[in-house]
Formats: structure tokens, C-alpha cells, sequence
RNA sequence: GGCGGCGUAGCUCAGUGGUAGAGCAGGGGAAUCAUAAUCCCUUGGUCGGUGGUUCAAAUCCGCCCGCCGCUACCA
């Protein structure tokens, strides 16, 4: 065991969640890629701080908690428990669940104001721009339609105004340089590569400064010493990264953790992560996060999730139906990390039955119902090796390395692929040696061909815990593997020979159809 | 319009200069320990089109076609 004071640490975020509608797959996507990420890190001796949770103020939230009668802060907090509870359902290991509705937040976010306003970068200015009251937001002007009356429209036709209101700005202007800068010397700061291009296009056309700050709402967190502002968006949320480590406060012992080493994120809001948030940390003179990474989205049976078509798929019903580590696999698997995809059922369940059920669950059941029918129900030793027992298990101990090579370049997918890779070995092992053809003729090589099936089950257990946890932590105690046996370390101790395993009981049923 | 990405077997994709690959789907066979689950073999592609560079191009360059993303205050 390495002792805890120096292992390397590892600061990962999810998105935070805008409380205004219920969590869907693409919440739950998010979260659990940071899961599997957060949770493989750990296992290889990383001292992890995961930390997700909600942005809950806004013009939005003010005006859906006024339309449900509720005062904003009763609305947020019923709002936010739907997505605390989403959280339990996926079995996410968030060590910290933030809102930006604590006080915490609200007073770390005014102290990055004060530090932001210090450092000569927040001016007060004036917001204008053609708004239309009806569909309460501010159009560019080529976004505006001439009507035959000759009058302007929002491209929903509501009337638009021109309206000024007094704003705070941002110096983002000053920060074109240093960002380009700071791209070009890390070219892993923005990932995947789609979403660098589009950034630093974005950021080579020329930064204008950014509105932080609104009086036409209150719900938000009041800017110090002009008490008819509250913070925009902006400086409120991504605030949240540093709040909870305990900014200000530099000697808080979170914020050790800090600079975060991964911001996950949805694609659509990339840019205030790769822009306006690291400007926004070198005005205020805080270290840099590492990386960013933009997830792609999901389509539900070939159909863009949205409003109008009501299509957003909750989650609790599919964890119902099909169980949470099949579907913590199936998001993982199904599409490239970074790609978008299709979330179609009968994908689902062909991944379920053909390689949960079919190539893993069945390869560990006929392993494990040999042993307790044929070896006496111990886990076997070691014989002399052969050829192929060389070659299954240097491919099980080449695995650990080739998995967190993929997890490091965020290839979560590549990572199930080369787990997949020792399961079908395996199970082309187990055919090819045949152990029942050996239980009269051969009982020592028969329990040595089952060892080397153990070996083999056990390191594909262990690398898959991050992406299913329960069902793993099942196949190791299958194994009879001790509770403190189970990282990446403890891999060569990680069995006994002769241990007693328990009655092996199946791992991932096969799906059917309900008639 | 500008910038960027993509277009490879029926499907999802890997492959960035040297005789086209994986998984699934399809076809044939073997085995029977196992959740009828597995294993072996196999059908299938002029790598969007076209012109060029090269001894050699899916891979580099030009043009064309098609799809997608970004082009700031919409979480």
C-alpha cells in the first residue's frame, strides 16, 4: 500500500446541472463517464476528488419557481433533489455534490468578484441589444426578421425592443494572447481534437468582454457594493470548481486538490470551459485546470432528445428494466467518448445478451460451476504452465497497462474493447482446453487450466469495476478476493490457492422481451 | 459566406504511404463445462467522385458531391 501523503491526486468535475428541467440519459452520460474515470483512478492509487452537483440561479429558475407558485429557492431545492437522487441511481462515488445555492458557493463566488474587480478586469458598462419581452431574450440583428409592416421581429415573431441596462463586463478582450497561448503550449487542454479547432477558430476571430452581471433579475448571487446586480451565469457556475475546494480560503485542505486535472463537459458549453473560465482564473491569478473534455450527446432512436418532441429519456426506467450496470456498460460501449451516438433499445439489449450475458457472465458461470462441481468448490493452483496458459496470462497481465493507456487519452471505449479482448480469449481458452474432457484423465492439469481461467477472470473483475461496480464487486466475491485486494496493486496477491468460493450464482441475466 | 470535421464490408467503427481490418448481422462446421451461452472456418468493400504527387495512396495535394459542427452572452 502506498501510504496516502503521497499519492498523486486527481480533481475531476462533472457539468453542474441546470435545476430548471428533470435529469435525463444525457445527465446521467456525463456524470457516469466522470464516474468510471473518478473510480479507475482510485484503483490505481490516485487520492481522487470527484465532485458534481447544480446551477440553480437564473432568470430561467426565477420565472418556472413564479409559474409553479413557489418561492425560487423551494423550487430549486425539489429541482435539485431529482438530480441528487439521480446520482444514487447511477451509483456515482462523487465525494462532494455542490449547489450553487449554498452559502458556501455564494461567498466564494463574490470572493473571486472582489479578486476579479482587484485585478483591474470587471468594468461597468452597458448591456443592449434587441430583446423581445415575449420570448425573453436578446437577438442579433441579422437574427431579426423585417416584417411587411416594415417592423422587426424576433424570428418567432414577437416585437423586439432595443433595450440598455447597466452590466459589469469582463476584460475577456485582453485575454486573446495568453489563451492561444496557453492552447498552443498544451495541446491536451481541449479535447477532442473537433472541439480544440473550434475554439481556437473562436478565439483567433477576436474576443469581445463578456456581460457578467443583470439587473432585470435578482435570482442570483448580488454582485458586492451594487446590490440591484446579481452575477450572470458565467462567473456564478464556473465558480463552483473552486467553491467547493474552498475558495477563498487557499489553505482549506481541498484545495490541494486544485487545479482540477479533468473539467468533463457537455459539447454545447465547451467554450465558457475552455474561455472564459481559464481567463477567468489567470485574472484572478489561480493555477490552470489540466484538461477539458466535451462529451458528445445522445439521440434516442435516431431522434434528437428535445421539448417539442417530449423524447428526453429519464433513466430510473431503464435502470428498472434492464439494471444499472448494464446501462452504465451500454453508454460506456456503445458510442466513441467524445463522438454523439444512438441510444436505440434494441442495441441495448444486444450488448446485454452478447456481451454481457453471452461473453462475460457465461464465461465466469462455466468457470465458476466447473470448479464448484469438478474442484471441490476452492479456487485451484498453479500447474506447470504450457504454451497457451503462458499466452492467456501474459495477455491478462498486459491488460492493466493497456487500459489506462486508454482511460489517460479518454478512450473509454477502447478500454471495454480491450477488456472484451481477454474475455473472448478466454472463453477460446476454455474451449480449447477443455477441462471436462480432463476430469477423469488429467485432475492436476484440469485444475490447472481452471487457475489459469481464475487469473484470468480475476483481472478482467478488477478493470471493470469502474464501469459496473456491483456486478464486479459480485464476480470478486465469486473469487473469494479480500475487499482490500482489489486495485490495481493487489492484482499478483489478489487470489489464495485453495480458498473456498462461494456458490456461483449468474452475473448478468439474459434479456427477453416480455411477451 | 468563413473555419473545421466526416464520408472504409448490410450496421457501428479502427486503420495517416507499402499487397484492405474488428465487432455485430449472414453462411458452414465442431463441441456439450456453461445463462442453447461457446469455439473454429467463411461470404462480403474498385476505402464518396475525380485529377495529381510517388516505385507505391484509404492514407499526401487540388477540385467536385453529400452530411455534420462552430461562427459569443441561447446551461
Amino acid at each position: 500500500m502506498i501510504p496516502p501523503r503521497i499519492r498523486p491526486r486527481f480533481y475531476i468535475t462533472t457539468p453542474i446541472y441546470y435545476v430548471n428541467g428533470a435529469p435525463h440519459i444525457g445527465h446521467a452520460y456525463s456524470s457516469i463517464a466522470a464516474d468510471v474515470i473518478a473510480r479507475f483512478k482510485r484503483l490505481d492509487g490516485f487520492e481522487v476528488f470527484f465532485l458534481t452537483g447544480t446551477d440553480e440561479h437564473g432568470q430561467k429558475i426565477e420565472k418556472a419557481a413564479q409559474a409553479a407558485g413557489l418561492e425560487p429557492q423551494e423550487f430549486v431545492d425539489r429541482n435539485a433533489n431529482a438530480f441528487r437522487a439521480m446520482a444514487r441511481a447511477i451509483n456515482l462515488s462523487n465525494d462532494d455534490f455542490i449547489r450553487t445555492t449554498e452559502m458556501r458557493h455564494k461567498s466564494g463566488c463574490i470572493a473571486l468578484w472582489q479578486k476579479l474587480e482587484t485585478a483591474g478586469v470587471v468594468y461597468l458598462g452597458h448591456y443592449e441589444g434587441w430583446y423581445a419581452t415575449r420570448d425573453e431574450a436578446f437577438y442579433a440583428e441579422d437574427e431579426l426578421v423585417l416584417g411587411p409592416d416594415g417592423i422587426k421581429r424576433s424570428p418567432y415573431s414577437a416585437p423586439v425592443e432595443w433595450v440598455r441596462e447597466p452590466s459589469f463586463f469582463f476584460k475577456l478582450s485582453a485575454f486573446q494572447d495568453r489563451l492561444l497561448a496557453l492552447y498552443d503550449q498544451n495541446p491536451e487542454f481541449i479535447q477532442p481534437a473537433s472541439s480544440r479547432n473550434e475554439i481556437i477558430a473562436f478565439v483567433r476571430a477576436g474576443l469581445r468582454d463578456i456581460s457578467i452581471s443583470r439587473t432585470s433579475f435578482s435570482w442570483g448571487v448580488p454582485v458586492p457594493g451594487s446590490p440591484d446586480h446579481v452575477m450572470y451565469v458565467w462567473v456564478d457556475a464556473l465558480a463552483n470548481y473552486i467553491t467547493a475546494m474552498g475558495y477563498p480560503d487557499m489553505e482549506a485542505p481541498r484545495m490541494a486538490f486544485w487545479p482540477a486535472n479533468l473539467h468533463l463537459v457537455g459539447k454545447e458549453i465547451t467554450r465558457f470551459h475552455a474561455v472564459y473560465w481559464p481567463a477567468m482564473l489567470m485574472a484572478a491569478g489561480l493555477p490552470l485546470p489540466c484538461r477539458v473534455f466535451a462529451n458528445g450527446w445522445w439521440t434516442v432512436e435516431g431522434e434528437k432528445m428535445s421539448k417539442s418532441l417530449d423524447n428526453a429519456l429519464p433513466v430510473e426506467p431503464l435502470i428498472a428494466e434492464f439494471g444499472l450496470d448494464p446501462l452504465r456498460y451500454f453508454l460506456m460501449r456503445e458510442m466513441p467518448f467524445g463522438n454523439d451516438g444512438d441510444f436505440s433499445r434494441r442495441a441495448l439489449i444486444n450488448r446485454l445478451n452478447d456481451e454481457l450475458a453471452n461473453d462475460l457472465g457465461n464465461l465466469a458461470q462455466r468457470i465458476l460451476a466447473f470448479i464448484a462441481k469438478n474442484a471441490g468448490g476452492a479456487l485451484p493452483p498453479h500447474g506447470p504452465m504450457t504454451e497457451a496458459d503462458f499466452l492467456l496470462l501474459s495477455h491478462a497481465r498486459s491488460l492493466p497497462d493497456k487500459v489506462r493507456d486508454a482511460i489517460d487519452r479518454m478512450a473509454l471505449h477502447e478500454a471495454l474493447d480491450q477488456i472484451w479482448k481477454l474475455v473472448r480469449s478466454a472463453n477460446a481458452y476454455i474451449d480449447h482446453q477443455a477441462p471436462w474432457a480432463l476430469r477423469k484423465a488429467d485432475p492436476l492439469r484440469m485444475a490447472a487450466v481452471l487457475r489459469i481461467l481464475c487469473d484470468a477472470l480475476l483481472v478482467i473483475g478488477v478493470l471493470l469495476q469502474p464501469f459496473m461496480p456491483t456486478t464486479m464487486a459480485k464476480l470478486l466475491d465469486l473469487l473469494a478476493v479480500p475487499p482490500t485486494a482489489r486495485d490495481l496493486a493487489a492484482l499478483e496477491s489478489a487470489l489464495t490457492d485453495g480458498s473456498r468460493l462461494p456458490a456461483p450464482s449468474g452475473l448478468f441475466p439474459r434479456f427477453t422481451e416480455a411477451a
